[in-house]
Order: structure tokens, then sequence, then C-alpha cells
DNA sequence: AAATAAGTTGAGGAATCCCTCAACTACGGC
DNA sequence: GCCGTAGTTGAGGGATTCCTCAACTTATTT
């Protein structure tokens, strides 16, 4: 372990700037503005901003540093309502408020995982997200052969629902989502065709990138 | 109309040349593949591609002239079966897999619509479409809250599955569409929280692209 | 086979974006 | 207040892609 000796206090000021300015942009125009348009916006020069963020992952890192354990505490509320399904309901639209809400969070959770490395709080939210599913599972109201990898399906979907009509319907992927939570109850399965995707694929294919 | 005079011989090779290029190196690497790069693989210069094709779209055009009557044979396919909710399933299937298999179709159909004219091909295929949907409805099979422009749910779904874990597990898509097919028959409807997108609105969203 | 029009070429300008680094500035310990 | 060092600056080099155009080549017509 190495010790992270504390910043000069007027880089201390530059730093919050700079993940201020981030935040705005990301969530307005994606997260792939350009940096020089972000060392702008928080009034830095652009060699400023490599000098605190070598790469545009650290940047992105540190803008949505605070998510995981939003979702987690997300998942906890979830798990702490009485009715299972509704537990995974009220998840998942929020999750998805999330993301509509955030351009930039869409981009983040439909293109990869924000830290390749497992870190604690998202390991943490796997690990709630999986006592959801479970649960819901167990109580015979969520379909038997659903896993938790299936939960990207939701993800997926109502990410590009928002890409696509968030502009001129902003509430869209309710209806989306709906449809999917109609499929996923377990008096309405049908014999799925595919096999769920294990585990290491799911994180090799988000590893990866798109 | 003007008379659109003939392209000379080696006019019309080259052209021919730049359109298969670029139909391999969409359906390979996406839509956005450098132009520079497909006027070489078309053993080209990059300024007859230009003098052929003033804008990219005019090319993505030229690639995917044939897929609007693709699609609408498709339709017409499935209209031509008995049971309507086979039906459904059986184009929706069809569609899924023409852009499983080709990620320049893939981008096309998630991002934007073709020809923003509503030019005659397209026209016919969304008559059909339409004519698939309201037969499911009108049997019983199909939820009667879903309309034609909730099609789009499912491409905007599968596609983005397509992308995320399509290297990995190809075929993957078909438990996302499994999903929502359940969700969308008719005895596993609960109320949808959100009205249909109107005709104009995917429309209007569908042109202005991402 | 000459003339003419049609088509091709590819270097290069313009626009972005990424990233570096040598010179400069200012914080904070003394 | 001085000084060492942490931090900042922004011009500029490198990539990539788009697109143009004046010089050149080739098909077609007569």
């Amino acid at each position: 372990m190495t010790t992270p000796r504390p910043l000069r206090k007027d880089a201390q000021r530059n730093r919050e700037q700079l993940v201020r300015a981030a935040r705005e942009l990301f969530a307005q125009h994606g997260i792939d503005v350009a940096l020089e348009e972000i060392a702008r916006a928080a009034g830095v020069s652009i060699g400023t901003l490599y000098n605190r963020f070598p790469a545009r992952q650290d940047l992105v890192d540190a803008v949505f540093e605070d998510r995981a354990e939003t979702v987690s505490r997300l998942a906890e509320h979830a798990l702490s309502l009485d009715d299972p399904w509704a537990g995974l309901v009220h998840f998942l639209e929020r999750v998805c408020e999330l993301q509509a809400a955030d351009r930039g969070y869409n981009d983040l959770v439909s293109r990869r995982v924000p830290q390749a490395s497992p870190s604690e709080g998202y390991q943490r939210g796997y690990e709630l997200m999986s006592r959801i599913v479970a649960r819901a599972r167990e109580s015979g109201q969520l379909r038997a052969d659903f896993t938790l990898e299936d939960m990207a399906f939701v993800t997926w979907g109502t990410t590009r629902t928002v890409e696509a009509v968030g502009a001129v319907r902003p509430e869209m992927w309710r209806r989306h989502l709906a449809l999917l939570l109609d499929g996923m109850r377990a008096d309405a399965a049908h014999p799925l065709p595919e096999p769920p995707l294990r585990p290491e694929e799911l994180a090799r294919a988000m590893g990866q990138g798109c």
C-alpha cells in the first residue's frame, strides 16, 4: 500500500471542478465528450486534466465513484420490501431512472463495466442483486429460469430505448420495462431457447467493451 | 424527372466494387468504417468513392437497398402462416437474425431510419408489419395494448444484446427476444404505465438519429 | 485515330481529438 | 519573506478522418 499524499489546496479545488464539469458534460452529451471541453468547462487547462487523470477512465471512475454505492442502497431497499416481486420491480425501476437521467451513466452501463477489476462496491452490488433475483424466484413470482445475468437484458433494452426516444418521450423506457417484466413473471414463462449467460461470459463481454 | 444517364462501363464496375467492399466492411466493423478503408478494399481511390457517393448516406443506402424488400418478403411469409402468433414470432426472429448477422445493419436499425423520406419499400414494409401486429392482436394471442410502434422495443433490445455479447454468444439475442415475447402474450398482460409511441414520434426520433 | 467527355487519382487542407513537455506559477513549510 | 517543490499552462506534434480539386487517364463517339 502506497501512502496517497494529500493534494495541495489549489490542486484539490481544480480536481473537484474537473469532476463537477465532467459529471455535467457526461450527463448531457454522453461519455465521449472531448477532454478539452471538460477542462474548459472546469476553467482549467488540458494539461491539468491529464495531470490529475492520466487516462480517461480515471475521470470516468471519479465521476461515477458513488454510483456503485447508490445502486447498493437501492438494492438494500428493494430487499427490505415484503413482497419479493415488488422489490425486484422497484429496484429495476430505480436503476433505470438513474440511466434515463444521465446519458453518461447510460453509456457506461451499456458499454462496459466501470472498473474492470471487481471493486468492493460492485462486488457488493452484484451480491445484493443476486439476492433480489433469488428471492423473487423462490417466491414463485419470478420465472424459474431467470438468472442474475438476465438482468442485463433489462438494462440493455431500456438503455437503448432512452437513447432512441429519450428526447421526445423521456419516460418511454417504462413501457419497455413493463413489457419485459410481464415476460419475467413465472406464469408467463414459456421455455427459453438459449441457456443463460454464464457469469464469466458476462464479465468478459462487458470487459471487452461494446 | 431527370434522365439518369448510364454510367461508363469502368465506372459501373467500380461502383459495384465499392458497394461490395462497403457491404463487407459494414457487416464486419459497423457502419462507421473509414471511407478510405472502403475505397482501399474496393481497389479504388478515395476520390472515386466521393465521385460516386457524395455523402456517406448514399453509400449506406446503396448497400442496404435491398433490405426493405427482404423485410417485406419476410413479412409476407409471416402473414401466410395460419397462426397469427406464430407469424409474428417468425417475423421477429427472422428480422433479428438479419441484425445479428450484420453489424452494419444492426447499427442502421438502431440508429436511424435508412431513408428519411418514406420510400416505397419501407412504406410497404410498415404496412405489412402493421397487418402482422393487428392480426396477432385480433386473434387474442398478442396483448391488446401492443402497437406497431412497440415493435421497436424488440429491435432496440435485441440489437443491444447483439452488440454487447454477440462476440461471445452470438445467439443470446434469442433469449432476450423470448423473454420479450412472453411479455407480449395476451395472457401475460398487466397494464402498461406509458402510452404507446405515436407514429410521428417514432419517425421523429429515428429521423433525428441517436 | 482523333476528339471529347467521363471518370480517376492521390496529395493535401481542414477539422478533431489525443497526449506531452519545457517553461512558468504559486502553495506552504521553514 | 524565501525557497523548494507541487502544480499549471498551452502551444504543438501525432493520429485519424473528412472532403476537394487540378492534373491525368480512359471509354466512347464520330
